[in-house]
DNA sequence: GGTTTGATTGATTGGTTTATCAAACCATGG
DNA sequence: CCATGGTTTGATAAACCAATCAATCAAACC
């Protein structure tokens, strides 16, 4: 059938390219992997970057319901902060299974052909900015847990930034460590504005470090500490 | 002469590779931007593949002197920490003067001939650990000023990916706010964890947020909050 | 002055790439 | 049963690519 062709060929792209990049990715790869003659591929598509152009759409189509929504859908608890930690999980799960080779499918192609392909590079701005604002809603969202004058927004591109960076180290380390060790500080960073909130508010507070406010806290406790359950 | 030409194929490349990648860019356009015929290029390196790794070799040569001991020479104080922002300048500086186009050279390569070039991915996980060592250096500098616990180590690696993925988000964003952003979170967490020493030593303090252990500050004042000069 | 060594040239090769196109195919509706 | 239009085929064009190589040149060395 015809949306089931162009689906495959979609599909193979977006993994080819993820893969090995778009430059380095041939189109007759790609007519290998989805099973299909190249005139099939120029049926549906106009080009190569065309092409490039429709798998950057496709990612974006599925940001909200392959990423975003299901961080939300892992979380064991409703903590918004915790969402956040979930969303860091799926790309570790992403890196785990793949040896270190796939992280951010979007990451890699914005280094790549972020400039000097307008429409591609549009689709990769707005990739980021829904990526950013589902976790800066996220963190408004924790509300009053957070410190009062915190850039929610600011926050939200820093976590996009340790994530994609994250990446990048541990692809170059072919090791899941770089990456860990950032979300490990990351973690760091949020329990200590959650302390800082709660040293504002005069509140009781047993330990500086301690876990988010725990009205729903269904985590596990690893080795005395709160865990978000973000893997 | 022989090392003249030999230089001026790698500045070549080294400058088409960062702006256009490795895959996208072809040895013609090397040759010509070196002014050098191919027979040429082939005397000294055997493949484009081998000068791909003669250029990361030379990235990484240029790294401690043309990166981080700049950044040290920037820094108008010797806090340690101020160096950390002043490398964080430089890479914004080269943001601003390329039109968002170049950030790190070493990271876009990274993901794209990250892995299936064993060589090239060596190198590049070799520059990546001299940065961390150098920012984690930096880091151990500050000494107490810094929590006890505080894994440095972490921290670095953290910081490089904020740059890393603030450079990406830039580029695609072709806008330094992105950036900007990230190196702002990043500095906040950085007064946070200084505030927190202070805390946790119970010494006396005016604001939470405050400058840092003003043993030597020189840097300037920028409505009402204290600048480590970053840039 | 003659020889060796290394550097440079630039036309050329062989392979690969993207893209085209006319012909065949097939489902649907008249 | 045919007509139509979207789909698929696969050979092939045209451009481009990395890499080669015999020939020339320059300098250093004996």
């Amino acid at each position: 059938m015809a949306t089931d062709t162009k689906d495959r060929i979609l599909e193979a792209a977006a993994r080819l390219f993820a893969e090995h990049g778009y430059h380095a990715t041939g189109v007759a790869g790609i007519l290998r992997a989805a099973g299909v003659k190249s005139g099939s591929l120029y049926h549906f598509f106009s080009s190569k970057e065309d092409l490039l152009v429709a798998v950057m759409q496709r990612h974006l189509d599925l940001l909200r319901p392959q990423i975003l929504d299901r961080a939300e859908a892992e979380s064991v608890t409703e903590d918004p902060l915790e969402h956040v930690f979930s969303l860091l999980g799926i790309y570790r799960r992403s890196l785990l299974v793949s040896g270190c080779r796939l992280g951010c499918p979007v990451g890699s192609l914005a280094l790549e052909v972020g400039n000097n392909t307008p429409r591609a590079r549009a689709l990769i701005e707005r990739y980021f900015s829904v990526w950013v604002a589902q976790v800066r809603d996220w963190l408004n969202a924790a509300g009053p847990r957070l410190p009062e004058g915190l850039d929610r927004g600011a926050v939200a591109r820093q976590i996009l930034a340790v994530v994609e960076g994250g990446i990048i180290q541990a692809r170059a380390a072919e090791s899941l460590e770089p990456y860990d060790a950032c979300v490990a500080q990351l973690r760091s960073s949020f329990e200590l504005l959650l302390a800082r909130r709660r040293y504002e508010q005069e509140e009781p507070r047993d330990t500086l470090m301690g876990e988010p406010s725990p009205t729903k806290r269904t985590g596990r406790e690893v080795g005395g500490q709160f865990e978000w359950r973000a893997w």
